[in-house]
RNA sequence: GCCGAAGUGGCGGAACUGGUAGACGCGCUACGUUCAGGGCGUAGUGGGGGUAUCCCCAUGGGGGUUCGAGUCCCCCCUUCGGCACCA
């Protein structure tokens, strides 16, 4: 097997013979040096010239940001092994598509991860936090078709961009475990457990209706399909095509997938429903109707307590009895008919809730089972051929679709379930069917059952007479995983005329996908025509044989590699099981809502699989799920233009080409085609990434929707100077008060006020990336400590009177900045090293432990008790902590305003809260 | 239609187990700064009334529970998301 570095090389000697035209898509300019360049400098602008020669420069982001992230790529900072001494964390961002650039969706997501991932470094974890490439897929063949570019060329050109996005961020990446999925060392695994899959019968090949995208020129999973259209294309239907294809049978691993969703308790619970409902389990029964013409025909219900309603039966069109029924019958013409017209119809449209019921009687009758009565069979559009058996009984008081049926075309309507305290319910009358529970009626010898055990009754009689039996469905459907796409992993599969289907064996793998291809977006999987990977010697005969020439469902890379990143360099097997042992579950997983059923379902399949081949111990994936909400922008269109980037707005809200007053549209989700995105490289090169984290971290709590503001970046970007000024701004009064001691006595109000706002900011801080990711309110609690520190430092003497006065002073002043500086530095890593390494400190701020408060420092000393006359604030008390009770009472009720309010009136009640308020109860 | 989440200043958003609604930021206003601009600093900033001590109203709307409700309960409205003939 070529190695990866050869494998890169080979790729791309070959693309630069092959390339036509352009050399590259990525002759990605440097990003622009914005000619508002370091704005920090601004405030100095007034300053004495003293100061300016002997202060450093103001708030340098560039020369910061570049010199930490040297210094953290020298130092391997964020590299981590497996030590059994310490408590493990695993911190995972879904890895991107290399699309291109980077987007402020990734990074949102990212900065998200890395500040979790920093945090509980410095609170002593041994933190995994690895990133790669989802680097397969349909993009990069379009991108090859378009222009001319080679998919490998394309996608690892996009990866060497994007990666230095990723480094320009500040992300604190191990990123030794980098997984490409394109590459030979990664698709590999994907044959190997394919092939294992193989073997446990967990992949097979069928040949069945599967749905196509056109655009894709591929075919697709439900869960790709889901609502009928392409999940890449959303415009694009897809249609429906009978082929022969690869499946994975996720459906053997249903029931505990549904078990163990309900206990993933750090999911959200959206998430959950909507796996839940993905999988959508029903529990019922397996019917044989008798036909009249001998022979039966099964149904499945999950309502076997309302049997004896059934007063006709429905089969889908496509049936395989729908024709022959009404064969030889007066109807069979308009059967036919009505079939041919249904399978002409789109299946979207068709099946779509809101079409109105459409059928044909089919001339056939079959037997109620319980009433032993000839009920009429028909055809009709709503009965699903794909879903239990293809035939249902239809049953009009109970199912509103029954219902609905049988009101336009005249079928009688038999009520066999009474509501619940209620015998009045009539069939006659009913405007709709009753679809909930109650007590069997007009049913034989079960009347008077409630519907649970009236099911149980009537399952037990249809198996002791053995016309039917309990049965379970599932919507859920197994995994497709064909695609006729080039850009993949090869499915490792061998066409034998002889042996038939016969796997490539172990020792064969990789298959390597072949470079030379050619792309034309039409006519079948581009490898089928590269016969020098077609033909082929069969494993097993040794004749002449074919290989398979789909590759897999994208989905495949991404539903293992979090399980790679912890032995991303083995080469023996797909993953050292006690790497994975040590580093595995995820503790924290983070990642967009809208892999809720695609990506997140299949992993944890997969990570079935995995430990029933013994490569892992657990059996779910990720322990904590965040899904983080969507980076939003208001988008501007122009009449004449359509619309609009905001670079393409001036600031009086016209078009910059024509002039024409914009129209701003709502807020909604950045995306190319509303124009409503900001350039991450942009924002670099204007502020900085220690005020993009920060201002993407408190814009909003991270699972809600965050709405881009220029001007919010500004204030991030002012927070980061006030601080930068607040440390730098005084080095005297932080170099007195180094070797000084707290003084003996209790020191002055200013002391305390300070060190009462330090301690209260570590505790606020501390517990809001403790409890949960309230990063927002986090930031909010430092700013806080910020205008204390203000606040003192304007308390001061000026000058350097300030650094001889009282050492307490200068021990409350350096412990306040050391704590706000080391609870920066999750949000704004380079900043806060920065500022670190000026306090002299020579060790990375990311070795200090996370500061610790100290409750009595933060307890306030004097309170403000609030004092309501029924239940309105009509007066405020300045008390001691502690305070008794009686004496509140006391002066609650001398208090200047509150004497007006009582005054005249009976105090009924006085309620007392500790330390909080008071309020009377007055009448009049 | 069903299920879920959410509605709080001009805006983004705070508010622990029911206990001072509006933290923090943006925007805005005024003032300061040897102030062109920008930057920085200080103060103010939910609505209404009053010279003022102060008063009234206010967390989508309406009821309720409670000494006390943004928070709990019921009904309704709106928005967003998911599912949508799954028998």
């Amino acid at each position: 097997m070529p190695g990866r570095g050869e494998l890169l090389i080979w790729f791309l000697r070959w693309s630069r013979k092959n390339q036509t035209g352009k050399d590259s898509l990525h002759q990605v300019p440097p990003p622009p040096l914005c000619e508002r360049g370091a704005r920090g400098d601004f405030g100095w602008g007034t300053r004495s010239e003293e100061r300016r020669v002997c202060m450093p420069r103001g708030y340098d982001f560039q020369r910061i940001e570049a010199k930490w992230q040297a210094q953290w790529e020298a130092a391997e900072a964020f590299a981590v092994r497996e030590d059994p001494a310490r408590p493990k964390y695993y911190c995972l961002e879904m890895y991107p598509y290399p699309s291109g650039k980077i987007h402020m969706g990734h990074v949102r997501n990212y900065t998200i991860g890395d500040v979790v991932a920093r945090y509980l470094r410095m609170r002593g974890y041994n933190v995994l936090h690895p990133m790669g490439w989802d680097a397969f897929g349909f993009p990069a063949e379009n991108a090859a078709f378009e222009h001319g570019v080679h998919p490998a060329r394309w996608t690892l050109d996009n990866i060497a961009y994007m990666k230095s996005q990723l480094k320009r961020m500040g992300f604190s990446y191990d990123w030794a475990r980098e997984v490409t999925c394109c590459l030979p060392d990664y698709y590999r695994w994907n044959q190997w457990f394919f092939l294992r899959l193989l073997e446990r019968g967990l992949a097979y090949r069928k040949q069945s209706p599967v749905n196509w995208c056109d655009r894709c020129q591929s075919v697709l999973s439900n869960e790709q399909a889901e609502g009928g259209v392409c999940w890449r294309h959303t415009e694009t239907p897809v249609a429906q095509k009978e082929l022969s294809q690869w499946f994975l049978r996720i459906t053997a691993y249903v029931e505990e997938l549904l078990a163990d969703g309900e206990k993933l308790a750090g999911w959200p619970e959206r998430v959950r429903v909507m796996q839940r409902n993905w999988i959508g389990k029903s529990v019922g029964a397996e019917v044989d109707f008798a036909l009249q013409r001998g022979g039966s025909l099964r149904i499945f219900t999950t309502r076997p307590d309302t049997l004896c309603g059934a007063t006709f039966m429905v089969l889908a069109p496509e049936h395989p009895l729908a024709l022959e029924l009404s064969r030889g019958t007066s109807q069979a013409e308009a059967v036919a008919a009505f079939v041919a017209r249904m399978r002409q119809t789109d299946r979207s449209l068709r099946t779509d809730a809101a079409a109105e019921k459409d059928g044909v009687f089919t001339g056939a009758q079959a037997i109620n089972p319980l009433t032993e009565e000839p009920i009429p069979i028909w055809v009709a559009n709503f009965v699903l051929m794909e879903y239990g058996t293809g035939a249902i009984m239809a049953v009009p008081a109970h199912d509103q679709r029954d219902f609905e049926f049988a009101r336009k075309y005249g079928l009688p309507i038999r009520l066999v379930i009474q509501p619940d305290g209620s015998d009045s319910l009539d069939a006659a009358p009913m405007e709709a069917a009753y679809e909930g529970e109650g007590r069997m009626v007009h049913s034989g010898r079960f009347d008077g059952l409630a519907s649970q055990a009236g099911k149980e009754a009537v399952c037990d009689a249809l198996e002791r007479q053995r016309i039917g039996q309990r049965a379970v469905n599932y919507r859920i459907r197994d995994w497709l995983v064909s695609r006729q796409r080039y850009w993949g992993t090869p499915i490792p599969v061998i066409y034998c005329d002889a042996c038939g289907i016969v796997p490539v064996p172990d020792r064969d793998l990789p298959v390597i996908l072949p470079p030379d291809v050619e792309i034309t977006m039409s006519g079948g999987s581009p490898l089928a025509r590269v016969e020098t990977f077609v033909k082929t010697a069969c494993p097993r005969c040794g004749g002449p044989a074919r290989r398979e020439t789909d590759t897999m469902d994208t989905f495949v890379d991404s539903s293992w590699y979090f399980l790679r990143f912890t032995s991303a360099r083995e080469t023996a097997r797909p993953v050292d099981p006690a790497k994975v042992g040590y580093w595995m579950p995820v503790d924290q997983y983070i990642g967009g809502i809208e892999h809720a059923v695609l990506h997140l379902l299949y992993a944890r399949f997969f990570t079935k699989v995995c430990r029933d081949l013994g490569l892992t111990a657990v059996g779910e994936p990720f322990s904590n799920l965040l899904t983080q909400g969507m980076v939003c922008k208001e988008s501007s269109r122009c009449p004449e233009h359509g619309y609009r980037l905001p670079a393409e707005v001036d600031k009086a809200g016209r078009c910059t080409t024509c002039g024409l007053p914009v129209e701003v549209g709502r807020t909604e989700k950045m995306s190319k085609s509303k124009k409503n995105v900001v350039d991450p490289d942009e924002l670099l090169a204007e502020y900085g990434a220690d005020t993009i984290r920060l201002f993407s971290l408190f814009a909003a709590p991270p699972e809600k929707d965050l709405e881009w503001s220029d001007d919010g970046v500004q204030g991030a970007f002012r927070f980061l100077n006030r601080i930068w000024r607040l440390v730098d701004e005084r080095p005297e009064l932080l170099r007195a008060a180094e070797g000084k001691r707290w003084s003996a006595g209790q020191p002055e109000e200013a002391v305390r006020s300070l060190r009462r706002a330090t301690h209260q900011a570590i505790g606020k801080v501390t517990r809001d990336l403790e409890d949960a990711f309230h990063f927002n309110t986090a930031i909010a609690a430092l700013m806080e400590l910020a205008g204390a520190l203000v606040r003192f430092l304007d308390q001061l003497p000026p000058g350097s009177a300030a650094a001889d006065g009282p050492p307490d002073r200068l021990l409350a002043f350096a412990e306040a900045v050391r704590a706000l500086v080391v609870m920066l530095a999750p949000f704004a890593p380079h900043v806060a090293e920065e500022l670190w390494e000026s306090l002299g400190e020579s060790e990375s701020i990311f070795r200090q432990r996370w500061p610790e408060a100290d409750a009595s420092l933060a307890m306030e000393e004097a309170l403000e008790i609030v004092v309501q006359v029924n239940g309105k604030v009509r007066g405020r008390l300045q008390v001691p902590r502690g305070t008794p009770e009686a004496a509140l009472r006391r002066l609650a009720l001398e208090e200047r305003r509150v004497r007006q309010w009582i005054e005249g009136r009976t105090v009924h009640k006085l309620v007392v809260v500790p330390d909080k308020l008071i309020n009377i109860v007055a009448g009049s």
